[in-house]
DNA sequence: TGTCCGATATCCT
DNA sequence: GGATATCGGACAT
């Protein structure tokens, strides 16, 4: 059963939690690959400093920020990595969620917990490139979001935001980061 | 048009 | 712990 489009739409904090446990299809062919979503962080533009809609700058790259929630954001960085992100809320909030971590989820039993514990690895084995920028969620035939497991709260650790010390230690020490409690297959262990 | 630099991963010491 | 690959976007010129 796939997400609908209010699930989207509410806060992003609240999103970033309820994503973890969800499962991340990916259709590549008659392929399907599933990803269980293990680790997010929230960018609460215009207000955060870390966000890349900061003071509401609407540019070429973050325009699909302020489209309405459950579309995707796909940006490069470091001229090499993608990072795929769920825009959330609506036109008027620039927000979104950056997916840093899945669990792959196989019909067999390979376990590889270093295939998709990083946000650019797993943009890898998915193959996400710019043409998913601006894809619906709600519409999309290659790529869309299950109900999946249901994570308990004392299973979601909040931690400071990876590699945005350049938005000063306000912004930076905000706990926006969630990750389920020892799992395996989260970034930076 | 030119310069600067990053929401990372990996290899090196 | 540190260096670095590698390039498009942002913004200044």
């Amino acid at each position: 059963m796939r997400l609908l489009r209010k699930f989207y739409k509410r806060p992003t904090l609240n999103i970033a939690k309820e994503l973890l446990g969800k499962y991340l299809i990916r259709k590549i062919g008659n392929k399907k690959l599933v990803g269980k979503i293990v680790e997010t962080e929230a960018y609460i533009g215009p207000k955060d400093k870390a966000a890349h809609s900061f003071g509401g700058k609407i540019t070429k790259r973050t325009k699909t920020e302020y489209l309405i929630g459950g579309h995707i954001y796909i940006y490069l960085v470091y001229g090499m990595y993608w990072q795929l992100n769920i825009v959330t809320q609506t036109a008027e909030k620039p927000e979104c969620v950056l997916i840093r971590a899945l669990e792959p989820v196989f019909q067999d039993k390979i376990l590889n917990t270093k295939l998709a514990n990083g946000p650019g690895k797993l943009c890898q084995w998915l193959k996400f490139n710019k043409s998913f920028d601006g894809e619906d969620l709600t519409k999309s035939k290659r790529i869309w979001l299950e109900k999946g497991e249901k994570i308990k709260k004392s299973q979601i650790i909040c931690a400071k935001r990876i590699g945005i010390d350049y938005a000063g230690p306000y912004w930076s020490k905000k706990h926006w980061r969630f990750y389920i409690k020892d799992n395996l297959f989260v970034s930076k262990k």
